[in-house]
DNA sequence: AACATTGTCTCATTATTTGCAACACCCATT
DNA sequence: AATGGGTGTTGCAAATAATGAGACAATGTT
């Protein structure tokens, strides 16, 4: 009531909410006590729940070990999100021609929220390598995605993101809004963004930014790798075909003038 | 009990299911009295069911004309089930080659239910294609995919699914059951299935099994393009490279003996 | 075998969702 | 401007529908 924020409620929907999110990456199947633990949530609620959730597909029970996962009817719900990103589409084949070029994970990533939401990856075919996922969600001031997308927002929304407190997750994260400001400028003058291990040890990538026909950045796309190969060298010389990628991909979108360079 | 199949209800769930699953790929984008309708639902409740599904980012909300959309939260939800499926990893490479050859929409589809689900699509980059969509759900008698699942179920399976009826969606289709059975015994043999204009006009398809490495049949590797393209001297072109694509992703997820021919 | 866990079910309770109706909008039309 | 159809949100009282406790059945662990 006092501290009740967002009013809306339909406290089914929150639970079912909870109830999916507490499958994860490494707990991908899950038994009725251990969601009622994790969620909080009555034992025999749990199971009616689940239940239902069972009924309309959006999780899937193991007969044999009586444990739930996610279901594929959540698949079906995603696809008709994926397919209106007719990004996707257009991608498609710059994305395969610069995971071959570079050998290493490709990633279009767009906006939701204060955070990133991966929505296409192509995966490098080394054994080492970043492993994109869909739908994997990732901080905006640290990640080369994210910073493209701060980069291009109105100046409001950006505003509003920065104030957030900037939590560090490596030693090399831009923590200063001051400072993170600053390095957005620059981002917006070189079309591309880097992130030198600042979401991640070892992780190092590099982002340009999609526009779509209005001229305004809707999504990045990256490519990431590990330190010991995304070298200077290497970074220099995917830079170029990064940009190239982008602005092809932009172009299918509608996108017209190549680069709005000048003033 | 008697027709009354499993009870477990939470109607909350059942109604969010409706509701999410009343937005298509043509109507993306729909406002609360539209859905009121689709679904039967009270506006009012409507309006709250959307509402705190908007706060757990199953649906957007379009600030201008008040209309929702899914959300990306499904897309991240999705992703979790996508990612399980180290099937998806393994076949990356593999479907890009075939795609690169062929010219043709690629697709990963596996069982659910009574129904062939798509996990993993390559669009042909011709401009008239095959549109493969992620999470589309296509039936198992007519279709490529679906028959060469539906080939390698457990007989006691099979049988289940043959005994519904099998509605006709082209005068192509096989609807009899016992023609149907006789073409599943000759995929069988030949490893692999084509789907002749018997689910959509115009449309030609090919499918082999991919198998983990219990051997057992988990999904079916596609070729699909207009019939035009996909005429018989394509599609025996085609026959090689696709099985061999899918023994490929086969041997990836720890199939061992490459064909197991003979008795 | 006995015990500990787990999952489902029934049932009474009550808290939650519902539908109504009023209101506030938005936009076409006049 | 003003009207009127259509739409989305919110209070409120009513009651439906979800809940939690506990019993039971089914596993699997010691």
């Amino acid at each position: 009531m006092p501290t009740e924020k967002s009013s809306s409620t339909v406290q089914t929907v929150k639970r079912i909410s909870r109830i999916l999110r507490s499958f994860t990456e490494t707990e991908a199947d899950l038994g009725v006590m251990q969601i009622s633990r994790d969620t909080g949530l009555h034992k025999s609620t749990t199971s009616r729940l689940l239940s239902a959730l069972h009924q309309e597909g959006f999780v899937e029970k193991n007969a044999e070990t009586g444990k739930y996962r996610l279901g594929l009817g959540l698949v079906t719900l995603a696809g008709a999100v994926l397919e209106r990103q007719n990004l996707r589409q257009a991608a498609q084949e710059y994305l395969r021609a610069l995971a071959e070029l570079t050998q290493e994970t490709i990633n279009i990533s767009i906006l939701d929220g204060d955070e990133c939401i991966n929505i296409e990856t192509v995966r490098s075919p080394k054994s080492i390598r970043y492993a994109g996922q869909l739908g994997r969600r990732t901080p905006l001031h640290c990640t080369s995605t994210g910073k493209v997308l701060l980069t291009h927002l109105p100046p409001e929304q950006r505003q509003e993101l920065l104030s957030q407190s900037l939590d560090a997750y490596t030693q090399h994260t831009v923590t200063d809004p001051i400072a993170l400001r600053v390095a957005l400028v620059e981002i917006c003058d070189q079309e591309y963004a880097l992130s030198n291990e600042e979401f991640e040890q070892g992780l190092v990538a590099i982002a340009a930014p999609i526009r779509d026909l209005t001229g305004e950045v809707i999504a990045a796309l990256s490519i990431s790798g590990p330190t010991y190969r995304m070298n200077t060298d290497s970074i220099d010389a995917f830079i170029p075909p990064l940009i190239e990628a982008a602005q092809n991909i932009s172009r299918q979108l509608g996108h017209i003038k190549p680069r709005a360079r000048s003033n």
